[in-house]
DNA sequence: AATTTCAGTGTACACTTGTTCGCTATTTTA
DNA sequence: TAAAATAGCGAACAAGTGTACACTGAAATT
């Protein structure tokens, strides 16, 4: 039961998801996106597109899904740089900016998702971020002993400016990026700082 | 020359500006508006529109400028409030979530072309954006007498902070809205330690 | 008072959209 | 080997889109 069938299906599935994925840009919005669109730059007929999705909606909702798998990615990538030493916050950012220099059409899906008008949508790309703040979190409780509460505010924010700061760069040349990379380095400093010093008081008092 | 003629049409015009504000929503993205619709609401023949704005585009361009105004509004009612005494962090982050609970529509369509397909509307939101941040890095500096580049880069967070916050309070029931006024206000607060203390280093280095 | 300007209208056209329905060819199942 | 299932297709339709064009009536200008 290899399923000559069903593989070619998944085949097709894959073109569609490609073929929506590749029409996104600066000036294409997924919204904006139509079915037979798609269908075409998959070279289907529009009409077999139902056979896969039932929906654009159903499209959207699984690039979203592919997006998350992106990001963890992304961090597996951090994680495994940071073990090799050097400043954390540093080889974040860094780490980020390349992922969305690499991946600038599907983090621009993230971006747009996360204030769109489909409820689905904003639950689905509010998940991904989530579950990216909750390892941070993680991570800053165990490698700075900070409070747990403490831990996932910084996390938090840590997360909003560096995604929010991943739409700057979008629009950016490199030499622009650099110094906006060195900004962003300097406010997660802050905000690490901030964060220490408000553990350290909870600690004290505890004691 | 009272304009009898020029004062209908600045009327007229209002009214389709009115009508695409009211359109938009939750579920309604500026983008998803088509000119018939906006027409349509505001009482006029579709035809009628091209006699106030060429395109929808520049329709959008101007809700964007409205959106700035209100802004400013928004900005002299905190000062306002700031004088009367107060923890000027608290009275920000509590006048900017009843400003986006007035405007919530308002506050959507900046938050959505900030990273929508336009690069003229991205622009336009950044302008009015930064117009806030400059205002704000001017405050911190003269309250806070800190560097002005960090002063630049505490503000500057901080309204990512914020205004990325007020994009979760819209999806969210007053009670939830409570607490995340309080997590907003404990980030900010890191942000201000952290900034503080890196200015006085650099203040102790110059002398 | 005669003429020009112009906000607003209605008709019309060419396109694009999502979706329904029968059909075919091929794989899968019985 | 016969029957059932199904991925993909083409034609067709109703609905909605932006916009061109010629028009009207009232205000503004001369």
């Amino acid at each position: 039961m290899s399923g000559i069938r069903a593989q070619q299906k998944e085949k097709t599935r894959r073109q569609l998801i490609d073929a929506a994925l590749g029409q996104l840009s600066a000036e294409r919005s997924f919204s904006s996106l139509s079915l037979r669109e798609v269908a075409k730059e998959a070279g289907l007929a529009p009409t077999s597109f139902y056979r896969h999705f039932s929906d654009m909606d159903e499209l959207g909702l699984t690039l979203v899904d592919e997006a998350g798998l992106t990001l963890r990615q992304l961090m597996r990538q951090a994680r495994q740089r940071i073990e090799k030493g050097g400043s954390v916050i540093k080889i974040s950012v860094i780490t980020f900016m390349e992922f969305i220099e690499n991946n600038a059409n599907i983090f621009r899906l993230l971006l747009r998702e996360r204030s769109g008008t489909s409820a689905d949508f904003r639950a689905a790309v509010s998940r991904e971020i989530r579950y990216f703040t909750l390892e941070l979190t993680d991570y800053l409780q165990r490698a700075n002993q900070l409070e747990p509460e403490i831990a996932y505010l910084q996390a938090n924010a840590a997360v909003t400016i560096v995604f929010n700061a991943g739409a700057d760069a979008l629009d950016v040349d490199s030499n622009e990026r650099e110094q906006l990379v060195e900004s962003i380095i300097q406010q997660l400093r802050f905000i690490a700082r901030g964060a220490a010093e408000f553990s350290a008081r909870i600690n004290h008092k505890k004691r």
